[in-house]
DNA sequence: GTCTATATGGCGATAGAC
DNA sequence: GTCTATCGCCATATAGAC
Protein backbone atom coordinates (compact mmCIF):
# COMPACT_ATOMS: atom_id res chain seq x y z
CA UNK A 1 0.00 0.00 0.00
CA UNK A 2 2.21 2.73 -1.34
CA UNK A 3 -0.53 5.22 -2.09
CA UNK A 4 -0.57 8.63 -1.33
CA UNK A 5 -1.83 9.96 2.21
CA UNK A 6 -4.68 11.69 0.56
CA UNK A 7 -5.49 8.56 -1.33
CA UNK A 8 -5.53 7.10 1.39
CA UNK A 9 -7.89 8.80 3.29
CA UNK A 10 -10.30 9.23 0.08
CA UNK A 11 -10.51 5.51 0.09
CA UNK A 12 -11.62 4.84 3.39
CA UNK A 13 -14.02 7.90 3.50
CA UNK A 14 -15.56 6.08 0.93
CA UNK A 15 -16.08 3.10 2.22
CA UNK A 16 -17.34 4.70 5.89
CA UNK A 17 -19.52 6.77 3.87
CA UNK A 18 -21.58 4.12 2.44
CA UNK A 19 -21.16 1.64 4.92
CA UNK A 20 -23.03 4.46 7.39
CA UNK A 21 -23.88 7.50 5.06
CA UNK A 22 -22.98 11.44 6.33
CA UNK A 23 -24.24 11.56 9.59
CA UNK A 24 -23.60 7.83 10.75
CA UNK A 25 -19.70 8.11 10.09
CA UNK A 26 -17.55 9.40 12.17
CA UNK A 27 -14.01 11.02 11.32
CA UNK A 28 -12.48 9.05 13.80
CA UNK A 29 -13.23 5.88 12.15
CA UNK A 30 -12.34 7.14 8.92
CA UNK A 31 -8.60 8.27 10.20
CA UNK A 32 -8.88 4.51 11.81
CA UNK A 33 -9.98 2.63 8.69
CA UNK A 34 -6.92 5.02 7.12
CA UNK A 35 -4.77 4.58 9.44
CA UNK A 36 -3.75 7.41 10.23
CA UNK A 37 -4.38 10.67 12.99
CA UNK A 38 -7.75 12.55 12.74
CA UNK A 39 -5.71 16.00 11.86
CA UNK A 40 -4.65 14.69 8.51
CA UNK A 41 -8.35 14.45 7.38
CA UNK A 42 -9.41 18.08 8.50
CA UNK A 43 -5.55 18.96 7.10
CA UNK A 44 -6.46 17.29 3.21
CA UNK A 45 -9.99 18.25 2.99
CA UNK A 46 -10.73 21.02 5.60
CA UNK A 47 -14.10 19.38 6.64
CA UNK A 48 -16.35 16.53 6.55
CA UNK A 49 -18.67 18.24 4.81
CA UNK A 50 -16.13 18.82 2.26
CA UNK A 51 -14.28 15.22 3.06
CA UNK A 52 -18.06 13.88 1.55
CA UNK A 53 -19.04 15.79 -0.97
CA UNK A 54 -15.27 14.56 -2.92
CA UNK A 55 -16.24 10.89 -2.11
CA UNK A 56 -19.84 11.26 -3.21
CA UNK A 57 -19.79 13.45 -6.47
CA UNK A 58 -17.31 10.02 -7.48
CA UNK A 59 -19.51 7.41 -6.57
CA UNK A 60 -22.29 8.82 -8.18
CA UNK A 61 -20.04 9.80 -10.99
CA UNK A 62 -18.94 6.65 -11.21
CA UNK A 63 -22.04 4.96 -11.30
CA UNK A 64 -23.61 6.65 -13.54
CA UNK A 65 -20.71 6.13 -16.35
CA UNK A 66 -20.61 2.48 -15.87
CA UNK A 67 -24.29 2.21 -16.63
CA UNK A 68 -23.68 4.75 -19.29
CA UNK A 69 -20.95 2.33 -20.82
CA UNK A 70 -23.15 -0.74 -20.93
CA UNK A 71 -25.48 1.00 -22.93
CA UNK A 72 -22.47 2.58 -25.43
CA UNK A 73 -21.67 -0.64 -27.08
CA UNK A 74 -22.70 -1.83 -30.23
CA UNK A 75 -25.19 -4.37 -30.41
CA UNK A 76 -29.37 -3.91 -30.97
CA UNK A 77 -31.16 -2.07 -28.61
CA UNK A 78 -33.07 -5.82 -27.25
CA UNK A 79 -29.57 -7.18 -26.76
CA UNK A 80 -28.29 -4.00 -25.08
CA UNK A 81 -31.35 -4.37 -22.40
CA UNK A 82 -30.06 -7.78 -21.76
CA UNK A 83 -26.39 -6.84 -21.36
CA UNK A 84 -27.21 -4.34 -18.75
CA UNK A 85 -29.13 -6.01 -16.72
CA UNK A 86 -26.68 -8.70 -16.17
CA UNK A 87 -23.93 -6.48 -15.68
CA UNK A 88 -25.60 -4.38 -13.49
CA UNK A 89 -26.77 -7.10 -11.18
CA UNK A 90 -23.03 -7.79 -10.96
CA UNK A 91 -22.06 -4.38 -10.80
CA UNK A 92 -24.69 -3.65 -7.54
CA UNK A 93 -23.14 -7.35 -6.42
CA UNK A 94 -20.05 -5.84 -6.14
CA UNK A 95 -21.18 -2.73 -4.30
CA UNK A 96 -24.39 -3.78 -2.15
CA UNK A 97 -24.75 -0.58 -0.48
CA UNK A 98 -24.21 1.98 -3.19
CA UNK A 99 -27.59 2.57 -4.68
CA UNK A 100 -29.33 2.30 -1.06
CA UNK A 101 -26.47 5.20 -0.45
CA UNK A 102 -27.14 7.16 -3.21
CA UNK A 103 -30.80 7.20 -2.78
CA UNK A 104 -30.62 7.95 0.58
CA UNK A 105 -28.29 11.11 -0.01
CA UNK A 106 -30.18 12.25 -2.35
CA UNK A 107 -33.15 12.18 -0.88
CA UNK A 108 -31.71 13.28 2.60
CA UNK A 109 -30.14 16.90 0.58
CA UNK A 110 -31.66 16.71 -2.99
CA UNK A 111 -29.96 20.34 -3.16
CA UNK A 112 -26.77 18.56 -3.81
CA UNK A 113 -28.22 16.59 -6.74
CA UNK A 114 -27.87 19.07 -9.56
CA UNK A 115 -24.76 19.61 -8.89
CA UNK A 116 -24.04 16.22 -9.03
CA UNK A 117 -25.81 15.93 -12.07
CA UNK A 118 -23.62 18.29 -13.55
CA UNK A 119 -20.34 18.05 -11.91
CA UNK A 120 -20.15 14.14 -13.00
CA UNK A 121 -20.41 14.65 -16.98
CA UNK A 122 -24.09 13.32 -16.91
CA UNK A 123 -26.17 16.18 -18.48
CA UNK A 124 -29.83 15.47 -18.00
CA UNK A 125 -30.50 15.30 -21.54
CA UNK A 126 -27.99 12.17 -22.24
CA UNK A 127 -29.32 10.76 -19.29
CA UNK A 128 -33.17 11.06 -20.78
CA UNK A 129 -32.26 9.38 -23.33
CA UNK A 130 -30.07 6.47 -21.66
CA UNK A 131 -33.02 3.45 -21.84
CA UNK A 132 -35.50 5.23 -23.85
CA UNK A 133 -34.16 4.78 -27.00
CA UNK A 134 -32.99 0.99 -26.05
CA UNK A 135 -36.74 0.41 -25.39
CA UNK A 136 -38.57 2.51 -27.57
CA UNK A 137 -37.46 0.62 -30.85
CA UNK A 138 -38.74 -2.36 -29.35
CA UNK A 139 -42.08 -1.23 -27.53
CA UNK A 140 -44.35 -3.02 -29.49
CA UNK A 141 -46.90 -2.41 -27.05
CA UNK A 142 -46.64 1.57 -26.77
CA UNK A 143 -45.85 2.05 -22.85
CA UNK A 144 -44.26 5.04 -21.45
CA UNK A 145 -40.66 3.91 -21.35
CA UNK A 146 -40.28 5.63 -18.20
CA UNK A 147 -42.59 3.05 -16.66
CA UNK A 148 -40.12 0.42 -17.89
CA UNK A 149 -36.91 1.84 -16.59
CA UNK A 150 -38.36 2.72 -13.17
CA UNK A 151 -39.82 -1.10 -13.22
CA UNK A 152 -35.97 -2.61 -14.24
CA UNK A 153 -34.47 -0.45 -11.47
CA UNK A 154 -36.44 -1.03 -8.90
CA UNK A 155 -36.63 -5.08 -9.38
CA UNK A 156 -32.68 -4.78 -9.78
CA UNK A 157 -31.87 -2.73 -6.63
CA UNK A 158 -34.93 -4.14 -4.30
CA UNK A 159 -33.04 -6.84 -3.39
CA UNK A 160 -30.06 -5.88 -2.65
CA UNK A 161 -31.74 -2.78 -0.26
CA UNK A 162 -34.35 -4.60 1.44
CA UNK A 163 -31.97 -7.89 1.95
CA UNK A 164 -32.21 -7.68 5.52
CA UNK A 165 -35.59 -8.38 5.66
CA UNK A 166 -36.68 -10.55 2.78
CA UNK A 167 -33.63 -12.70 3.59
CA UNK A 168 -35.43 -13.38 7.05
CA UNK A 169 -38.56 -13.61 6.24
CA UNK A 170 -37.98 -15.71 2.62
CA UNK A 171 -34.75 -17.27 3.48
CA UNK A 172 -34.56 -18.27 6.79
CA UNK A 173 -31.60 -15.94 6.85
CA UNK A 174 -29.63 -17.93 4.99
CA UNK A 175 -27.07 -16.07 2.90
CA UNK A 176 -25.29 -18.23 1.14
CA UNK A 177 -29.06 -19.01 -0.24
CA UNK A 178 -29.89 -15.35 -1.00
CA UNK A 179 -26.99 -14.86 -2.97
CA UNK A 180 -27.98 -17.43 -5.06
CA UNK A 181 -30.96 -16.25 -5.45
CA UNK A 182 -29.50 -12.66 -6.57
CA UNK A 183 -27.88 -14.58 -9.28
CA UNK A 184 -31.23 -16.13 -10.52
CA UNK A 185 -32.54 -12.40 -10.72
CA UNK A 186 -30.30 -12.03 -14.05
CA UNK A 187 -32.50 -14.49 -15.83
CA UNK A 188 -35.88 -14.07 -14.30
CA UNK A 189 -35.69 -10.08 -14.62
CA UNK A 190 -34.22 -10.34 -18.51
CA UNK A 191 -37.38 -12.58 -19.07
CA UNK A 192 -39.91 -9.71 -17.40
CA UNK A 193 -38.63 -6.93 -19.03
CA UNK A 194 -38.76 -8.90 -22.66
CA UNK A 195 -42.35 -9.92 -21.91
CA UNK A 196 -43.44 -6.72 -21.13
CA UNK A 197 -41.81 -4.80 -24.25
CA UNK A 198 -42.73 -6.98 -26.58
CA UNK A 199 -46.54 -7.10 -25.82
CA UNK B 1 -55.69 19.38 19.55
CA UNK B 2 -56.52 18.17 23.01
CA UNK B 3 -54.46 14.91 22.79
CA UNK B 4 -52.25 14.02 25.72
CA UNK B 5 -48.89 15.01 26.18
CA UNK B 6 -47.77 11.72 25.80
CA UNK B 7 -49.54 11.45 22.54
CA UNK B 8 -48.01 14.84 21.21
CA UNK B 9 -44.62 13.61 21.76
CA UNK B 10 -45.06 10.68 20.06
CA UNK B 11 -46.65 11.98 16.94
CA UNK B 12 -44.23 14.33 16.69
CA UNK B 13 -41.61 12.11 17.07
CA UNK B 14 -43.38 9.75 14.16
CA UNK B 15 -42.82 12.84 11.73
CA UNK B 16 -39.20 13.73 12.33
CA UNK B 17 -38.07 10.05 12.76
CA UNK B 18 -39.78 9.25 9.16
CA UNK B 19 -37.86 12.17 7.74
CA UNK B 20 -34.87 12.13 9.29
CA UNK B 21 -33.94 8.52 10.68
CA UNK B 22 -32.89 8.15 13.97
CA UNK B 23 -29.11 9.63 13.21
CA UNK B 24 -30.96 12.55 11.58
CA UNK B 25 -33.64 13.17 13.96
CA UNK B 26 -32.66 15.81 17.03
CA UNK B 27 -34.55 15.41 20.10
CA UNK B 28 -34.76 19.36 20.38
CA UNK B 29 -36.39 19.10 17.05
CA UNK B 30 -39.17 16.74 18.29
CA UNK B 31 -39.64 18.54 21.18
CA UNK B 32 -39.95 21.97 18.69
CA UNK B 33 -43.03 20.10 16.47
CA UNK B 34 -44.55 18.61 19.61
CA UNK B 35 -44.78 22.79 21.02
CA UNK B 36 -43.04 21.60 24.05
CA UNK B 37 -40.00 21.28 26.42
CA UNK B 38 -37.08 18.65 25.07
CA UNK B 39 -36.92 17.68 29.23
CA UNK B 40 -40.43 16.21 28.64
CA UNK B 41 -39.63 13.63 25.97
CA UNK B 42 -37.58 12.00 28.89
CA UNK B 43 -39.62 12.36 31.35
CA UNK B 44 -42.01 10.44 29.26
CA UNK B 45 -39.76 8.07 27.18
CA UNK B 46 -36.43 8.42 29.25
CA UNK B 47 -34.20 7.89 26.27
CA UNK B 48 -34.20 8.94 22.44
CA UNK B 49 -33.33 4.97 21.36
CA UNK B 50 -36.45 4.43 23.61
CA UNK B 51 -38.67 6.81 21.74
CA UNK B 52 -37.52 5.50 18.61
CA UNK B 53 -37.88 2.25 19.19
CA UNK B 54 -41.86 2.58 20.04
CA UNK B 55 -42.44 4.72 16.89
CA UNK B 56 -40.55 2.57 14.94
CA UNK B 57 -42.26 -0.81 16.28
CA UNK B 58 -45.78 0.83 15.42
CA UNK B 59 -44.67 2.22 11.92
CA UNK B 60 -43.37 -2.04 11.22
CA UNK B 61 -46.54 -2.89 12.49
CA UNK B 62 -49.10 -0.72 11.26
CA UNK B 63 -47.67 -1.26 7.60
CA UNK B 64 -47.58 -5.08 7.89
CA UNK B 65 -50.73 -5.35 8.73
CA UNK B 66 -51.99 -3.11 6.11
CA UNK B 67 -50.23 -5.30 3.84
CA UNK B 68 -52.05 -8.21 5.47
CA UNK B 69 -54.91 -6.71 5.65
CA UNK B 70 -54.93 -6.29 1.43
CA UNK B 71 -54.33 -9.83 0.99
CA UNK B 72 -56.84 -11.25 3.16
CA UNK B 73 -60.30 -10.27 1.71
CA UNK B 74 -62.28 -13.24 0.45
CA UNK B 75 -62.25 -12.77 -3.52
CA UNK B 76 -59.66 -14.95 -5.84
CA UNK B 77 -55.79 -14.88 -5.56
CA UNK B 78 -55.99 -13.02 -8.83
CA UNK B 79 -58.12 -10.87 -7.72
CA UNK B 80 -56.35 -10.42 -4.49
CA UNK B 81 -53.21 -9.24 -6.36
CA UNK B 82 -54.65 -6.60 -8.60
CA UNK B 83 -56.45 -5.29 -5.43
CA UNK B 84 -53.06 -4.88 -3.63
CA UNK B 85 -51.13 -3.11 -6.27
CA UNK B 86 -53.53 -0.27 -6.07
CA UNK B 87 -54.01 -0.57 -2.18
CA UNK B 88 -50.34 -0.50 -1.31
CA UNK B 89 -49.45 1.87 -4.60
CA UNK B 90 -52.19 4.43 -2.18
CA UNK B 91 -50.36 3.53 0.60
CA UNK B 92 -46.92 4.68 -0.22
CA UNK B 93 -48.43 7.96 -1.58
CA UNK B 94 -49.95 8.89 1.59
CA UNK B 95 -47.05 8.03 3.49
CA UNK B 96 -44.29 8.03 1.19
CA UNK B 97 -41.11 7.90 3.27
CA UNK B 98 -42.41 5.02 5.08
CA UNK B 99 -41.07 2.23 2.98
CA UNK B 100 -37.38 3.77 2.68
CA UNK B 101 -37.38 4.51 6.23
CA UNK B 102 -37.94 0.76 7.12
CA UNK B 103 -35.64 -0.27 4.75
CA UNK B 104 -32.70 2.02 6.40
CA UNK B 105 -33.56 1.43 9.63
CA UNK B 106 -33.01 -3.21 9.06
CA UNK B 107 -30.14 -2.00 7.01
CA UNK B 108 -28.71 0.45 9.97
CA UNK B 109 -29.26 -2.27 13.23
CA UNK B 110 -30.43 -5.26 11.54
CA UNK B 111 -30.47 -6.79 15.26
CA UNK B 112 -33.91 -4.76 15.71
CA UNK B 113 -35.69 -6.47 12.79
CA UNK B 114 -36.17 -9.75 14.67
CA UNK B 115 -37.54 -8.19 17.77
CA UNK B 116 -39.70 -6.01 15.64
CA UNK B 117 -40.87 -9.29 13.88
CA UNK B 118 -42.35 -10.73 16.82
CA UNK B 119 -43.47 -7.67 18.27
CA UNK B 120 -45.47 -6.38 15.29
CA UNK B 121 -47.42 -9.56 15.64
CA UNK B 122 -46.16 -10.52 11.97
CA UNK B 123 -44.96 -14.27 12.84
CA UNK B 124 -42.70 -14.85 10.19
CA UNK B 125 -44.15 -18.18 9.15
CA UNK B 126 -47.39 -15.54 8.02
CA UNK B 127 -45.37 -13.38 6.40
CA UNK B 128 -43.71 -16.11 4.42
CA UNK B 129 -46.91 -17.53 3.34
CA UNK B 130 -48.58 -13.92 2.48
CA UNK B 131 -48.28 -13.48 -1.44
CA UNK B 132 -46.63 -16.84 -2.35
CA UNK B 133 -49.96 -18.70 -2.09
CA UNK B 134 -51.74 -15.74 -4.21
CA UNK B 135 -48.99 -16.23 -6.49
CA UNK B 136 -48.62 -20.12 -6.66
CA UNK B 137 -52.21 -20.73 -7.56
CA UNK B 138 -51.78 -18.18 -10.86
CA UNK B 139 -48.11 -19.49 -11.54
CA UNK B 140 -48.47 -20.87 -15.01
CA UNK B 141 -44.73 -20.56 -15.62
CA UNK B 142 -43.67 -21.65 -12.78
CA UNK B 143 -41.57 -19.09 -11.57
CA UNK B 144 -40.44 -19.33 -7.70
CA UNK B 145 -42.70 -17.14 -6.57
CA UNK B 146 -40.43 -15.21 -4.45
CA UNK B 147 -38.81 -13.65 -7.48
CA UNK B 148 -42.24 -12.49 -7.68
CA UNK B 149 -42.79 -10.99 -4.86
CA UNK B 150 -39.58 -9.39 -4.91
CA UNK B 151 -39.66 -7.67 -8.14
CA UNK B 152 -43.24 -6.65 -7.47
CA UNK B 153 -42.25 -4.81 -4.51
CA UNK B 154 -39.39 -3.17 -6.29
CA UNK B 155 -41.51 -2.13 -9.10
CA UNK B 156 -43.56 -0.03 -6.21
CA UNK B 157 -41.51 1.06 -3.70
CA UNK B 158 -38.76 2.31 -5.96
CA UNK B 159 -40.43 5.05 -7.83
CA UNK B 160 -41.20 6.47 -4.16
CA UNK B 161 -37.44 6.33 -2.96
CA UNK B 162 -35.58 7.50 -6.47
CA UNK B 163 -38.23 10.18 -6.58
CA UNK B 164 -35.72 13.33 -6.85
CA UNK B 165 -33.41 11.91 -8.96
CA UNK B 166 -35.98 10.16 -11.59
CA UNK B 167 -38.55 13.57 -11.34
CA UNK B 168 -35.13 15.16 -12.27
CA UNK B 169 -33.89 13.59 -15.15
CA UNK B 170 -37.21 12.00 -16.92
CA UNK B 171 -39.48 15.13 -15.59
CA UNK B 172 -37.74 18.14 -16.04
CA UNK B 173 -38.69 18.77 -12.15
CA UNK B 174 -42.30 18.40 -12.25
CA UNK B 175 -43.96 17.49 -9.15
CA UNK B 176 -47.38 17.70 -11.34
CA UNK B 177 -46.57 15.59 -13.38
CA UNK B 178 -44.83 12.82 -11.45
CA UNK B 179 -47.77 12.18 -9.32
CA UNK B 180 -49.63 11.39 -12.58
CA UNK B 181 -46.82 9.17 -13.24
CA UNK B 182 -47.16 7.23 -9.61
CA UNK B 183 -50.57 6.83 -10.48
CA UNK B 184 -50.20 5.36 -13.99
CA UNK B 185 -48.16 2.89 -12.31
CA UNK B 186 -51.21 0.97 -10.88
CA UNK B 187 -52.56 -0.04 -14.09
CA UNK B 188 -48.49 -0.29 -15.38
CA UNK B 189 -47.29 -2.87 -12.76
CA UNK B 190 -50.74 -4.67 -12.96
CA UNK B 191 -50.11 -5.51 -16.81
CA UNK B 192 -46.83 -6.61 -16.08
CA UNK B 193 -47.50 -8.74 -12.95
CA UNK B 194 -50.42 -10.36 -14.73
CA UNK B 195 -47.90 -11.00 -17.87
CA UNK B 196 -45.57 -12.45 -15.79
CA UNK B 197 -47.84 -14.89 -13.91
CA UNK B 198 -49.84 -16.22 -16.85
CA UNK B 199 -46.84 -17.00 -18.71
C1' DG C 1 3.23 16.55 6.55
C1' DT C 2 2.12 14.30 10.69
C1' DC C 3 1.40 14.12 15.28
C1' DT C 4 -0.67 15.46 20.36
C1' DA C 5 -3.38 18.36 22.78
C1' DT C 6 -7.11 21.29 23.07
C1' DA C 7 -10.75 24.39 21.76
C1' DT C 8 -15.63 24.79 20.45
C1' DG C 9 -20.18 23.52 19.83
C1' DG C 10 -24.03 20.51 19.90
C1' DC C 11 -26.70 16.88 21.67
C1' DG C 12 -28.72 13.55 24.96
C1' DA C 13 -29.78 13.44 29.49
C1' DT C 14 -30.60 15.07 34.34
C1' DA C 15 -31.35 18.20 38.50
C1' DG C 16 -34.25 20.84 40.71
C1' DA C 17 -37.61 24.79 41.13
C1' DC C 18 -42.48 25.45 40.62
C1' DG D 1 -46.31 17.38 34.94
C1' DT D 2 -43.81 21.05 33.04
C1' DC D 3 -40.38 24.22 32.95
C1' DT D 4 -35.22 26.40 33.13
C1' DA D 5 -30.64 25.61 33.77
C1' DT D 6 -26.90 22.77 33.42
C1' DC D 7 -24.06 18.62 33.24
C1' DG D 8 -21.21 15.44 30.65
C1' DC D 9 -19.98 13.56 26.56
C1' DC D 10 -18.72 13.13 22.01
C1' DA D 11 -17.73 14.92 17.37
C1' DT D 12 -15.83 18.36 14.38
C1' DA D 13 -12.34 21.34 13.98
C1' DT D 14 -7.97 23.93 15.15
C1' DA D 15 -3.34 25.17 17.44
C1' DG D 16 1.04 24.28 17.75
C1' DA D 17 5.13 21.16 18.53
C1' DC D 18 8.09 18.29 15.78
Amino acid sequence: MDSSTEEKIYDAARRIFILKGMEGARMQEIADEAGMNKALLHYYFRSKENLFKAVFKDIFAKFFSRVKGTLNSDITAKEKLMVFIDNYIDLIAANPYVPQFIINEINRDPKVLKSMMLESGAEPQMILSMFLNEIQSNNASKIDPRHIVVSLLGMLIFPFAGRPLLQMIYFNDDAQAYNQFLMERKIIVKNMILKFIEG
